[in-house]
DNA sequence: TTCGTTGTCGAACATGTTGTTCGAGTATGG
DNA sequence: CCATACTCGAACAACATGTTCGACAACGAA
């Protein structure tokens, strides 16, 4: 199912790797699909066989990633203790893992279309994630506010990090949001022992 | 200077209202040149004659709105209490001022290169304005994760505001925003009487 | 190895978009 | 009233897109 025939495969891995170079030297926007023709040395009819267009290519990139995030994801969600603020971690630990393509396509020079991907990703879990957690405080903040505020916050993190070539760390970076956004979070929630969390944190290393 | 001749004004104006429905109505990426040509009624050579590419058009729409804005964020700065975290008032006004443009522009259907524009403006301006309150505070935290961090939150709650017609009110989404991003912003500053901020702001009305 | 299947190639094609040019006409503002 | 400056519309070359087709080569199963 997933392993083909050698040449689709080797297609695939041809044109996929042109499309983030070139995504890298010129942006997105910047590229059309002889573009990646030319790169990849590829016949046209070859392309449009693989891909309805260049949007399609697109998501394929990131589709495959995008499931394993999924995963990473869906996997933390059932303990669900408060305190651990953030599917941030994963993600930013899966960035990581996937350096590159995150580059191309996430970085300053990808389209908003994997942006919007992730947002919504991130997005409706935390949403899920924190709906109880606000119920059960009885907040009067929409719980759509709270998850777009730290969704958006996150992913401002993550491209900021991409283009800064993945300096600090992972979980460097991820100490940092968590510094950041659970006193915010905590006081939502109507926790009072916000300086506990704050300090436990605190110790680890920033740069 | 700004009203030259009155043809002129009367052009771009068709034009600019053209762009803006299409947007609302397909979206930026799905709009041509010559859509906006055929729906604004306008000859071809016209826009040619007042705009460089789609692309201008979409900077020129957005940039009037663009300098009153920097107007607004630049008259705050100099105060600059570290209670009052936020351009993001500031923003969310001027957003509701120029709701529709902003509706084509910043929401759903917009491109990314105005949430660029705006990203870069609030960014810049909120890094500087955090700067000597991190150094002060001794703070760990880069000031350009701070800065990305809010920045990102605020122009998170800003689409999600668009795209959800501007409901709740823009003071109520500025509270919000403001009890979300303050507790972590002090922490982060190294002030002590979080409480104190907090329960300042919670007693405002929010839907 | 053989053989049917399947992917690739390259050229050609219709279609649509882009940005430019030009001459003729018309509204504008002094 | 008149010179200026804007608009129009058509035509144009350049390029991108997505499709089609026949010829050929690589694949993998037997």
């Amino acid at each position: 199912m997933a392993g083909q025939d050698r040449r689709v495969r080797r297609t695939k891995r041809i044109i996929g790797d042109a499309f983030v170079a070139l995504i890298l030297e010129r942006g997105y926007d910047r590229i059309t699909v002889q573009d990646i023709l030319d790169r990849a040395d590829v016949g046209r009819s070859t392309f449009y066989a693989h891909y309805r267009d260049k949007e399609a290519l697109l998501t394929a990139a990131f589709d495959d990633m995008r499931e394993e995030l999924r995963g990473d994801l869906a996997a933390m969600t059932p303990g669900a203790p408060p305190d651990r603020t953030s599917p941030a971690g994963a993600l930013f630990d899966h960035a990581y893992r996937h350096r590159d393509v995150y580059q191309a396509l996430c970085g300053r020079h990808g389209g908003n279309l994997v942006y919007r991907h992730l947002r919504h990703l991130i997005g409706d879990l935390l949403r899920e994630h924190l709906r109880p957690h606000l119920a059960a405080a009885g907040s009067d903040l929409p719980v759509d506010v709270v998850a777009e505020f730290y969704t958006s916050a996150a992913l401002g993190l993550l491209t900021w990090w991409v283009d800064h070539d993945f300096r600090p760390g992972p979980t460097q970076l991820a100490h940092m949001y968590q510094r950041l956004a659970a006193p915010g979070l905590l006081t939502a929630l109507g926790h009072g022992d916000i300086a506990a969390v704050i300090h436990e944190r605190t110790d680890a290393p920033t740069r």
